[in-house]
DNA sequence: TAGTGGTCTAGACCACCCA
DNA sequence: GGGTGGTCTAGACCACTAC
């Protein structure tokens, strides 16, 4: 941490503190429940002050990279289902319930993306995607039917899966060593298709939430499509302003 | 700030001064607009040194009660159409645009509070509401129909107005000295029914989203409750998770 | 008892804004 | 030039956890 101070960017050093770990992250140099060295090692180490080092550390637990415990130590966040709830499935009950949902895959195709599903994930001509589909139901009722549309390359060994389990994002951790940092949704209410309908029981035509997702891994490139048509009778998508 | 430590909250003292500070714009002492003292200022007036305010000012920032502008000082935020877009008003054209929303007030009527109404409002019965239907246009097309409920009591020259401006949150500063710090959303996809049909020139039954917004003061008490019926074929709602 | 994060302090220097 | 917030440092003490 001595140059780049006068470097093109102009960040303050707790910015650069904060890059130079979350690259080791990328580098898998602490894998997800591992303990970090403590903020007077990582200032040694770094030839910056603790008080810099517990700075870029606050802002990654901002950013639910990392967990920190009084007594503890420091880890890298775990894609548990309690913070997947807490972090991205935003869905709860009308009567303030929120739990999260058991999935049954319909649907593990492999093929060729579309130029949408290129320009969205990034992909070059000629990429392929896995698309799986599946059913989510929260207190035995089907509520959510999607679509994830995975980039070929990242996940080549999911042909080889016998099952997908019902956290996906634990499985690209776990599996694929692939973390999903943060994600962006856009909300649209939509008529169901007659698949959706099927699928969830209400009539064709009737409104769904539709929720579009674009997820993206520790370097800021997209992991992830996912596109969820939700029956929002007895559920609600739920947050702060 | 010198008690207190070891009192039932044992709150930090950096939380103490920021609800300190908090009760201070509660009371009126700084209203929207207002320079507060330098951080040394404040930290000798507390008896708590100059790193414990800030922490507590950047805390409030976090919150959108303040902002701090290098060289200028912190000021109390603002109600203005560019903090609402930012804050409150999620809305963007499917092409990335993001406009403050013109609005036409359709009905402005005075009467009493449902059951429902009193007790998302937290009040009492016999309790009276003023209700607002306005239509918001985006780009020239209307695009949502909303009813705003605002109890009486704490507006209650709302008859005397002629118009309703377009930010309402500015007038809820402006003219009834109420700052609406933070606020709670419930989505979902729900037909048109007639009414919304003809404002938003839909057909009946269509599928609109759906949002139930409920509006905190800076004291946490429920200001404002708020549905609105959006069109969303060439609009989304949008969120960063 | 030792090690960790959480809080609080005091002081220095820089960047920015304005009169 | 003087005042503001923004950054960085160094050190002290507390609270919690584990052994």
């Amino acid at each position: 941490m001595s140059e780049t101070r006068q470097g093109p960017a102009f960040a303050p050093l707790y910015r650069q503190v904060r890059d130079t770990l979350v690259q080791r992250l990328i580098d898998g140099a602490w894998l997800p429940g591992a303990m970090l060295p403590s903020e007077f090692q990582l200032a040694g180490e770094l030839g910056v002050s603790q008080g810099t080092v517990r700075k870029a550390l606050d802002a990654m637990t901002a950013e639910h990279l990392l967990v920190r415990r009084q007594g503890r130590g420091t880890f890298v966040a775990l894609p548990e289902e309690s913070r997947i709830l807490f972090q991205f499935f935003r869905l709860a009950s009308d009567d303030g319930g929120r739990i999260f949902p058991e999935s049954r895959v319909v649907a593990r195709t492999r093929g060729a993306a579309s130029e949408a599903e290129r320009a969205i994930l990034g992909l070059a001509t000629g990429a392929e995607v896995w698309r799986i589909e599946r059913v989510r139901h929260l207190g035995g009722t089907p509520v959510i039917s999607e679509r994830i549309t995975l980039p070929l390359e990242r996940f080549a060994g999911l042909g080889e899966m016998e099952t997908i389990p019902n956290n996906v994002y634990a499985l690209y951790s776990e599996r694929f060593g692939i973390t999903v940092a943060r994600a962006s949704e856009k909300l649209k209410a939509s008529p169901a298709d007659a698949t959706a309908a099927e699928r969830l029981g209400c009539a064709v035509g009737a409104p769904l939430l539709a929720i579009e997702r674009l997820a993206l891994a520790l370097d800021g490139t997209p992991v992830e499509h996912r596109h969820s048509l939700c029956a929002t009778e007895r559920f609600h998508y739920r947050l702060e302003l």
